[in-house]
DNA sequence: TTGTAAGCGTTATCAC
DNA sequence: GTGATAACGCTTACAA
């Protein structure tokens, strides 16, 4: 009924002859096969073809079945995910953000996602904002832009205004696209979320300095330009008033994050106050703190002691193996592929709720002479 | 000339109507947005909206440009990058296959990447083998799938010869793509690479142990199932003949390249030869072996010398700050960008090679009545 | 300088 | 159970 044009038909098909069929004759093993290539092979439709290597439910006969996998298998057909992805809305890939993919802190929660995703036949394209506000919006558009089927914000949110106002609004076309966003940190967006309370764990740190016999303590906190040095910070001085303990500004020194930063806000803490116990924001900077105490010729524990954050590799391995709370990262890694998959999956999953576990070491001393 | 047809064309479109244009009249700021709005919104072609989004050579009057450049910031449109890719066979994004993303050796390679890419519009994925031999050429697979433009080794390749040669075969596939496959790491496959002398580190760390009197060392090695390993070993055997050192295989205990595996190494080291120094073949291994070391009451460098290979972050902060030889890691990770970007550009980069250099701590000394 | 439409490699909707 | 073919959103001849 169709084929009764001659020559040209308006939309730029020769009439009889299919310009879907290519003049190669004989192209095996030369160049990237396609499914058609396989059909050919098999003798089938394309569609058929895709039926099989898709996986779809649409009957397919036996015979048929095993024909088109041999002729796969023959030319080592590798389905184009990016075709398949641009009809299904579904690419198969998830982003995630972090500070810096070189910080085992992040990396474990990578390694925690990865190993979740994997056996899923998702991929991870993972990007490292270096907290700059405008390298992590660039990545978000960059992520939407090849159509990730989900980001997961593994970084706290940044305090900048103007940050937060613009993720919001990338993330609700994200969202409207259809995507997953899932928040593993101390972060202004929202989402299906693994939930770590820094805040408590940083209370309960000093909490335990209490029960050692510990009332002036000081505390060397995260940077002020993370939301989540802010709600560690919160932990420490609602437990200091909590406690009754010595309080004032002069207890509390920037370390940024660093081992240096940890440093030197140590040194600065040595002139302003006399403590007993001081508890960082990260083990970074309690190592840091531990080193400046050392070089300057106190002794720690036993003259002051000291309480990190996060538990890292090093943590133990430090000048003297260090006190600290457990993060437990690749678990958060870990149960965000979970809800993050039960996300993809239309459902709504429950947040996780991940508590912290203090790791005794050596470096934390009971103070015998408390006041 | 065309529209002469009534009813169904062959090809499936009404005559006189484009079944392009869509009956919805307003959507906006609803659901995804293609070329196709971006177009209508300002009165163009799909064709000239491309043209301006995609930056095409193909001129376009300015005060088009300029109507699409607005139409698309009104609907805050995002090109969808795999339409894109599909028709220009260009991802835009690359693979990059580590043993474990949350070890800061590999952290850090692919922090380098990373900066280097970024500007380039590149994105990445990454996976961790855990030196699984089958997990990595599932990797291989997925990322071409995927249809990344480059896959970047920056883990040592397997010593499994069944996995050799599949991977082999993948990465010819890949090539014949037009995927190019750059080289971080002691690896059977050739590529545009970044070498970095494995082997001539640890004979160059025993040439500075012997300066400084030893003459009888151990070596703690990597797993063999590692091809770095069996390079870094042959570092050490040939350093030990060269310099004429006491030598025989119980100076050899394999660390698995883990801090309590290098613990344990030290631990059979003493028990079997008697040695003023060791090298281990990382730095964690050499951790752990000063762990053990302190542990049996063996002072470290005083009665035993460490020293350690990688340079990796712990390595200044641990029990003694450890002499090591550096792996300048994220610059591997960045040169490796460079000419993985020249690769794609369809140059032939040339080799990047880049040496260590030893940073001299604590963990060696000076034997003074050599052996 | 602009527009038309073919085509990238899939899946999905129909018809048979 | 199988096959045509439209469609996904884009780029790119080719025409005008």
């Amino acid at each position: 009924m169709a084929n009764v044009f001659k020559g040209k038909l308006p939309c730029g098909y020769p009439a009889s002859v299919s310009s879907k069929t290519p003049i190669s004759s004989s192209n095996e093993g030369e160049a990237a096969h396609s499914l058609r290539h396989v059909a050919q092979l098999a003798g089938v439709s394309v569609a058929t073809a895709s039926r099989v290597m898709s996986g779809s439910s649409h009957p397919v006969s036996t015979k048929t079945r095993e024909r088109v996998l041999s002729a796969a298998d023959r030319l080592s057909f590798e389905p184009n995910r990016l075709a398949r992805a641009l009809v299904t809305a579904k690419s198969q890939t998830v982003g995630v953000i972090v500070h810096d993919i070189s910080d085992p802190y992040f990396g474990e929660i990578v390694k925690g996602l990865e190993d979740g995703l994997h056996s899923e036949d998702y991929r991870l394209f993972v990007a490292s904002s270096d907290r700059d506000p405008v390298k992590e919006l660039d990545y978000v558009r960059a992520f939407h832009a090849h159509q990730v089927d989900a980001i997961v914000f593994a970084a706290s949110s940044l305090t900048d205004p103007s940050y937060a106002e613009a993720l919001e609004t990338l993330s609700a076309r994200f969202r409207v696209r259809g995507g997953v966003i899932v928040v593993l940190s101390d972060h202004l967006l929202e989402g299906p979320r693994v939930r770590f309370d820094n805040r408590r764990a940083v209370a309960d740190m000093v909490g335990y300095l209490v029960g050692r016999g510990h009332r002036r303590v000081g505390y060397i906190s995260g940077p002020p330009e993370l939301l989540v040095s802010g709600v560690r910070l919160a932990g420490f001085t609602t437990a200091v008033a909590e406690f009754g303990l010595a309080t004032g500004p002069e207890y509390i020194a920037n370390g940024g994050f660093t081992v240096t930063g940890g440093g030197a806000a140590m040194g600065q803490l040595l002139e302003d106050v006399d403590v007993t116990a001081v508890v960082a924001a990260s083990d970074l900077m309690a190592i840091g703190a531990m080193r400046q105490l050392l070089a300057s010729g106190v002794s720690v524990p036993e003259e002051i002691s000291v309480a990190g954050l996060d538990d890292i590799p090093i943590a133990e391995y430090g000048p003297v193996p260090l006190t600290t709370m457990r993060v437990p990262t690749y678990e958060i890694g870990r149960h965000g592929a979970s809800i993050l998959l039960e996300a993809l999956a239309g459902e709504t999953p429950d947040d996780v709720v991940l508590s912290s576990q203090i790791i005794e070491r050596e470096s934390v001393a009971t103070v015998e002479t408390p006041g």
